[in-house]
RNA sequence: GGUCCGUUCGUCUAGGGGUUAGGACGCCAGGUUUUCAUCCUGGUAACAGGGGUUCGAUUCCCCUACGGACUACCA
């Protein structure tokens, strides 16, 4: 690996970024920082049909958000720029010339509907139309005219595509580093259109050409591009340039059933499968990670994980943990199903670290929004209380509500073990308490322990209630920190209350 | 249909010619917590099938099955 390492993600404009796509943008910038190379953005944008507005700056908040921003790319070092192809007309024009001008490249004049109705007979017949070495020489192309011919066809304003003239009767071998060798026949290839009609290159070629240009080391990129890899391979040759090494990562797929992951098993399931909430055009929400609550770490850490894994028995990670570890020949060849049930108990770990004081500002706008007023340092220490049974901030109201409002109404399943005797002992709790001066934990606990000792109740008779009384129902963190926060007044009012309604 | 890729617990995976096939999520049980959750401990559960090669195959080879991707003037 003589070259420095560059490598790119190059995703289309044409929507909102898949959990997929993240996932590939996630190792090349793995693999660019573990060799201390560099990772850069390039935007595909070669089909102006599938544009999509505001995708492009959602592309690039994702990244950011995610943590892995791109060393190079629109709007940042444009060393090799300009990095969206759309601007990029004029260089694949040239190539193309190159192409056709050695031989490895011809004009088609075929319209697509000539080739649908082809392609209709061929299945009817029980077989498929490939436009290659087998048909070229009847269809019609340049390769059947005179060069003059096409010249003025062309210059008559005749729709034409170029495409690329496979080489025939070769075997190629290839390589890819997850995958090992793989075997082409290139006689089964077809010959693909690499310039458009609409005077914009197909995504091979203005592939082949920036990433030639923009000095690409290793190629990154998802399964789905490992048939087109032969061809890619041939343009390299044809250029006379020396092509990237490749690698093919392996799919995300569904949790449930068969086939890859869509949007669709979000909505179905409950989770998101963008980083960031999108807006369709039709103006419904897809929901986004970042939305839900969930951490960018946790994200990181569960996609690092889908398709790769050190080999110890490591499971969290942070991002310079992995880019020390990462390795493309430790990547798995198989597809990974995507586990909703992960990747929640990753952000699980990730959100229990999080600080007191700034979960505290969180749950303070919830509050706020309610008309509650407490000290933030008081915030802070009921998120200290509750935040271990929580997956999500979203969760902390939930499970602090009662810290900040009187229950207002009580668990009936709590309630089973109720007894008559059960609102006397309570009021005499209240008068007990009602006299402690000092109200912290520690001395609760000891004074309510003394107490009960000595009417020789059972513990069991008394902090049942007195969890019902002051929480509502029998959850939550240690009863003595609850009143401590709470206050003596609460506290001996919220006794009374349920001494005086049960 | 054709081409290519793949197949270890339900899921993510480790492993690799001789192992009690390891870990994690989930689930179940026990413990801690006088509650709930957390946490801890334990348990459940896998080499797709058939042929080879070999003293021995889950591991290497072949076939089959199954899964996936691609098969556009989309990327």
């Amino acid at each position: 690996m003589s070259k420095p390492v560059r490598v790119r993600f190059a995703p289309s404009p044409t929507g909102p970024l898949h959990i997929g796509g993240v996932r590939t943008a996630l190792f090349n910038y793995l693999f660019a920082k573990k060799h201390g190379g560099t990772f850069y953005l390039r935007i595909e944008d070669t089909d102006q049909n599938r544009y999509v507005e505001g995708a492009e700056e959602y592309i690039i908040e994702a990244l950011n958000w995610c943590g892995i921003p791109f060393d190079e790319g629109v709007g940042k070092n444009e060393k090799f720029g300009p990095y969206r192809q759309s601007e990029r007309k004029e260089i694949y024009v040239e190539y193309a010339q190159q192409l056709i001008n050695n031989g490895w490249a011809y004009y088609a004049f075929d319209t697509a509907e000539a080739l649908d109705e082809l392609r209709k007979t061929e299945e009817a017949a029980g077989k498929t139309f490939i436009y290659n070495h087998a048909n070229r020489g009847t269809l019609d192309n340049s390769l059947n005219i005179s060069a003059d011919e096409a010249a003025k066809r062309i210059a008559g304003g005749e729709d034409y595509v170029i495409r690329f003239k496979t080489p025939v009767d070769e075997t190629l071998h290839l390589k890819d580093i997850i995958r090992g060798d793989i075997k082409f026949e290139t006689n089964l290839l077809d010959d693909k259109v690499l310039f458009k009609s609409d005077g914009m290159p197909t995504y091979h070629l203005a592939n082949i050409v920036d990433d030639h240009l923009m000095e690409t080391s290793h190629v990154i990129r998802g399964e789905e591009w490992l048939p087109s890899m032969p061809l890619h391979v041939l343009l390299y040759r044809a250029f006379e340039w020396e092509a990237p090494e490749f690698a093919h990562l392996p799919l995300i797929l569904k949790p449930v059933g068969n086939g890859k992951l869509s949007k669709r098993d979000g909505d179905k399931l409950g989770f998101p499968v963008f980083p960031l909430q999108w807006t369709n055009p039709d103006g419904t929400v897809s929901a986004g990670y970042r939305e839900k609550g969930f951490l960018p770490e946790a994200v990181v850490n569960f996609l690092a994980l889908l398709g790769w894994n050190p080999g110890t028995d490591q499971e969290l990670f942070t991002l310079e943990e992995l880019v020390l570890l990462f390795d493309l020949e430790r990547v798995h060849k198989a597809g990974a199903k995507f586990d909703p049930e992960k990747n929640k108990w990753f952000n699980h770990q990730y959100f229990g670290r999080q600080d007191n004081a700034l979960l505290a500002r969180e749950l303070s706008h919830i509050l706020i929004s309610k008309g509650i007023n407490w000290p933030i340092e008081d915030v802070a220490e009921v998120v200290r209380l509750v935040k271990e049974r929580a997956t999500f901030a979203s969760e902390l109201w939930d499970l602090s509500d009662y810290f900040f409002v009187a229950p207002a109404e009580y668990d009936e399943k709590a309630l089973k073990n109720w007894k008559p005797e059960t609102n006397e002992i309570l009021k005499e709790l209240a008068v007990v308490l009602e006299n402690t001066l000092d109200f912290s934990p520690a001395h609760t606990e000891t004074v309510v322990k003394a107490w009960i000792e000595e009417k020789g109740i059972g513990m069991g008779k008394v902090m049942q209630p007195l969890r019902i009384s002051l929480v509502g129902s029998l959850k939550g963190p240690h009863l003595f920190d609850i009143m401590a926060l709470i206050g003596k007044e609460e506290t001996v009012s919220r006794i009374n209350k349920a001494a005086d309604t049960l």
